[in-house]
DNA sequence: TTATTTTGTCCACTATAGAAGACGATTGAC
DNA sequence: GTCAATCGTCTTCTATAGTGGACAAAATAA
């Protein structure tokens, strides 16, 4: 709150110009901010104007305040377990928590899988660049393509390339397991 | 939105000051701000770096973030009647409605009185620059200090020096007036 | 390969943000 | 009335934000 806040907003410049793949050049003609003060700006060379930090927002199209806001999110560093968004399906009781804090480039899922539930997962749906599984309680059966994994309690298991997936939890007691991801 | 949120900031900066009761000196202690700085962003002749706007967010108790919207508001040049701020005493029935978008330098106020109800105001109260009375319907007694006005429907009243004041509805319908003023 | 475009960073320079203190105006105490 | 304290602005000076262009590295094209 009383920090300064030009590494949070380095950090999120950075992520919102990147994720419209615009270049230094582009965001610089868009937000007519040159491109030297950019970089330096995503290198916490210099603390922006509020002025230079409107065309910025503007360019993106954000409010002011909505970017000032993403950028303090950004810089949390502890996601409370309270605060972890949970998914559940309802059919399974399959859950899915979202362990680490957003914006991080190492992601943490923590899945608990019901008796009996068997979760397909298409090819498609791995466009990350490294994934693993790590089980944490319970046995898993893990189909990645053709091969069919048997992981025990603590096995930890790195995915090869895309391929269609399932995962099969074959005991009478819920499983719980750890996927690990770094995206694109 | 991409316009120089210089000005907005400004004035956000000025009346959260203000709200506190500090003197430029007082908020450059808080903030470690200098009061030249202070002074000169209030006057929209500097664009504050993203480092003082966190120190000023700081002093105030505010996220950055919460500091942009709010200036962000002061901007708003349209206030929705659905979003006026209403308020109702809930013993005589009277409502003040406040017309004006936030912040604004003249201020517009919508009373309706309910008939039978009397409303004194202390001198004390008075603390404005200019302050007008204009009757939308019925009739309006109002007495300032010694003087007794009878203002019908149209008329528009011009307040003198701070006094003891009264606002009273002697017919059977309520009445509707403006009260217009610019604040000290 | 070699040439060309695009990437982000670095350099030199100018504009201005920011600090410290002086200043006139106002207020309150006596 | 005088004096002192406090207000916001103004002045001087330094640090740095911001620009335009040069630059090397990497990607792309031929």
């Amino acid at each position: 709150m009383e920090k300064d806040p030009v590494q949070a907003i380095a950090t999120r410049l950075k992520i919102e110009r990147e994720a419209r793949g615009w270049s230094l050049a582009e965001l610089a003609e868009q937000s007519g901010v040159s491109k030297a003060m950019i970089s330096k700006i995503e290198r916490c060379e210099a603390s922006p104007t509020a002025t230079v930090l409107g065309r910025l927002s503007g360019a993106f199209g954000l409010p002011l305040s909505v970017l000032m806001a993403l950028a303090e999110r950004a810089q949390e560093q502890v996601a409370l377990a309270a605060e972890q968004p949970v998914w559940t399906d309802p059919e399974t009781g399959y859950t899915r928590r979202a362990v680490s804090p957003p914006n991080s480039l190492l992601e943490l899922l923590e899945v608990s899988l019901p008796p009996g539930v068997r979760v397909p997962y298409p090819a498609a749906a791995f466009a990350f660049q490294h994934q693993q599984i790590w089980v944490l309680s319970g046995r898993l059966d893990f189909q990645e393509g053709r091969t069919l994994h048997h992981l025990a309690e603590g096995d930890c298991l790195l995915l090869g390339p895309p391929a269609d997936c399932v995962f099969f939890n074959p005991g009478s007691e819920p499983i719980r397991y750890v996927v690990a991801l770094t995206r694109r």
